[in-house]
DNA sequence: TTATTTCTAGACCTTACAGTCTATTTAAAT
DNA sequence: ATTTAAATAGACTGTAAGGTCTAGAAATAA
């Protein structure tokens, strides 16, 4: 009665809360780390713990198995990203395109914090499909399709305030841009340089234009 | 004197050309296929030696280790894509753009053949980069230059008759062009599909379009 | 033939890895 | 307090991986 939910309370410690889990937190934080640097094959569990400082119990407590927590890193950058995404799209004081623009300069600011040795998970882990548990295509795919979704909306504004004009699709625009810019982020890590981003940025804005031109 | 090399002949079995072993031809070809759908971190010796019929001592034989193997394998792979470019961009029957263009549909049947298996090799190690022996990152940034080079020549000859305007300069749109391309492969591996080759192909050739426009 | 070297062959070794097992400690309900 | 379950802790296991070793077959100069 007292309780909101109609789950009676068990005896004994209760679970904490996923997002309470410090241990579990740290492995997600740490995996990320070494996911996007390194990709799911070659990032040992061990190294991982290690450096979290947790002990095997603990990460075997939380995750079933390392593919358990592939999965769940999966799903923690998609939603960390998803937000960023956000934060770029809908910043009112911005024109459409001018927040596309922000989010390159932010996602090649992050790149350049851990010089350019962390890559995108997304396209880390899309590389390695091959060598992948199955299931994990289908998250990598829905990933893709989320950012490139709210890549569209944004553009779909630009297009409605004529900054682009109508020649093409936004969702086709927004696909372009993310096959292209995943490209860019695997020759920025190899090169330890943001120049391929800045060189794709610069071409698919300079695409905008013609469209804006050409109307 | 009769010995067109100065070296004096040896005695004892001579060594065969590598081109010649067959065991180690095998090798290449098998790693090729297996490297090119799962990186190389996830690729195991033992199987591509099962998978080409191939005695262990065979391969330490020829390669001095799994590196050494890897490093083989990318300057494989390179000499085979520059010919495959060649082939394309020094083909006198098309205009200079329609090379670029055959390029494109080849690469696209390529993957096709192998259902969307198999991405590029450089573009696949080049993702591996924080996983991968650290001679490995020239190499495949050489190899991203030859390639980049030579379609840059193709570009500019498509400049020098007009087909596409001055406005960029042809190694930054073969910089882009080799930049999308890659992450193209990565989605249509992920993707099984040749859509993103098609989107990023589209989008690019738009984009030389409008600089003949806007000349 | 014989000496010498390459190439083939695969059993074996070592290490690193994902995953298990058994405690112990901590936190809440009774 | 006592009971119950969560969370921490890390030694242990089984296997798969890269790599070594030794032996023999094939090839050619002497």
């Amino acid at each position: 009665m007292e309780n909101a939910q109609e789950t009676k309370p068990r005896r004994g410690r209760p679970p904490k809360a996923p997002d309470d889990a410090a241990a579990r937190q740290k492995l997600i934080r740490t995996g990320l780390a070494h996911l996007t640097e390194r990709g799911y094959s070659s990032a040992g569990v061990n190294e991982i713990i290690l450096e979290a400082g947790v002990p095997k119990g603990c990460f075997y407590h939380y995750f079933r198995s390392k593919e358990d927590f592939g999965a769940a890193l999966i799903d923690a950058y998609q939603s960390y990203f998803s937000a960023k995404l956000d934060r770029c799209f809908q910043d009112e004081t911005l024109s459409p395109l001018d927040r596309l623009r922000r989010f390159v300069d932010e996602a090649s600011a992050g790149m350049a914090k851990h010089d350019f040795k962390r890559g995108c998970l997304a396209g880390n882990l899309g590389q390695e499909t091959g060598a992948l548990p199955a299931p994990f295509r289908e998250r990598l795919q829905s990933t893709f399709k989320d950012w490139q979704d709210r890549t569209a909306a944004c553009l779909a504004q630009a297009q409605s305030l004529g900054e682009i004009g109508p020649k093409h699709a936004p969702q086709e625009l927004a696909a372009f841009f993310w096959i292209g810019w995943e490209g860019a982020v695997l020759r920025a890590k190899l090169d330890r340089s943001p120049a391929p981003l800045e060189t794709f940025a610069k071409g698919f804005f300079t695409l905008l234009e013609s469209e804006a031109e050409n109307q």
